[in-house]
DNA sequence: GTCTATATGTAGATAGAC
DNA sequence: GTCTATCTACATATAGAC
């Protein structure tokens, strides 16, 4: 069977265009309509392929918990040992965020606004963070780093991956930049956070 | 004059239903009727008073920076020392959001719709932020601290007090925190962020 | 599958009595 | 100043032709 590089079909188009809308409004200030035009289609075709708001939401997230931060929490998994595990994760993190910079303030939204709603994406990554947990008892029996509950420390290295992003108007406001002069911002971060964390936990 | 203890008049009520609503929901899910519910009156008075949800937003808000953040800020007067003002900043900031856990979220969120709008939360701190600069820089001339951008220690710092308030549905969720556990661990983050991040800087 | 046209529901806003 | 009732606008959702 021979792969082609297809157009993409109307569906396809849809959930791509709702992605996109959502993600930039947020559930509640999402438009059908929106969806539509970016789709390039009308309304009631919309309402064909999914009958409601509801549904187009749950389509376009509902198991995307793999495809969001699967390459994050898999880090993890590329390492044996603490501060190396810590440099990839900042580092996927970050270039994940690059790519769909409104993703974390959006997560953030949602979960507030329905805490059942998106759980997969977190669920996901339990094994992971078990394995995360793993590597910093090692490092503490092995005398690496000084005594620290591994939550916090994890809570500390996301906070200071997605912070940036979440308070990105903030912070281009004050330092007056643009998106080009953020990007750098956020690469320069890519080496600076792990450094920032690891000289803190270093025995 | 008396000053005696006044029952708050509508307006009052009002500010204070339309601060919860807005906050809880965003401007995008706010609902007038909730607002008026909240306030114990009806939409009708509600317009009385605020001729329409443009105007009832900024008149929770607008002007509000000082009494948002004023006190967070200030926390950079008191100090003649970077660690110290470290110390004192953090401890304001987890205070603040105490308070009001919803309100870093909020922010992030309504700055994201409508950059103009609240840049008067931003504006505000400016001259603070000045002041923190000159800390960390007599730091550096003292030998006290490594070289570091200033700007993005603050970063670092705000990141370390406000992500917990962001993604506090997912944290609560994962380590199956109540509310009474959350503002537990807040407290205890009070104490140990300045240690993470006075331990990452120190020469 | 895709469209135009329309129905239904809801939220914001106003009119007018008291 | 406060209410009930109503209007208007808009967003979601459906009907039905092609």
């Amino acid at each position: 069977m021979a792969v082609v590089q297809q157009e993409p079909g109307t569906e396809e188009r849809i959930l791509a265009a709702a992605r996109r809308v959502f993600i930039r409004k947020g559930m509640a200030g999402a438009r059908m309509q929106e969806v539509a035009d970016e789709a390039g289609i009308n309304k009631a075709l919309l309402h064909y392929y999914f009958r409601d708001k509801q549904r187009l939401f749950e389509g376009v997230f509902k198991g995307g918990a793999e495809k969001q931060f699967g390459c994050i929490w898999n880090s993890f998994n590329d390492s044996t040992e603490l501060f190396d595990a810590i440099e990839r994760f900042v580092a996927a993190y970050i270039d994940r965020m690059l790519e769909e910079p409104l993703l974390p303030l959006f997560i953030a939204q949602e979960m507030s606004r329905d805490p059942e709603g998106l759980r997969a994406f977190v669920d996901r990554g339990q094994a992971s963070r078990q394995r995360f947990i793993r590597l910093v008892e090692e490092a503490l029996a092995a005398g690496a780093i000084i005594d620290i509950d591994p939550r916090d420390l994890l809570v500390n290295m996301m906070a200071l991956c997605a912070h940036p992003f979440v308070a990105r108007p903030m912070l281009t406001h004050i330092h007056g930049m643009n998106d080009e002069a953020f990007r750098r911002m956020m690469l320069k971060r890519r080496k600076s956070v792990p450094e920032f964390i690891i000289r803190s936990i270093r025995a």
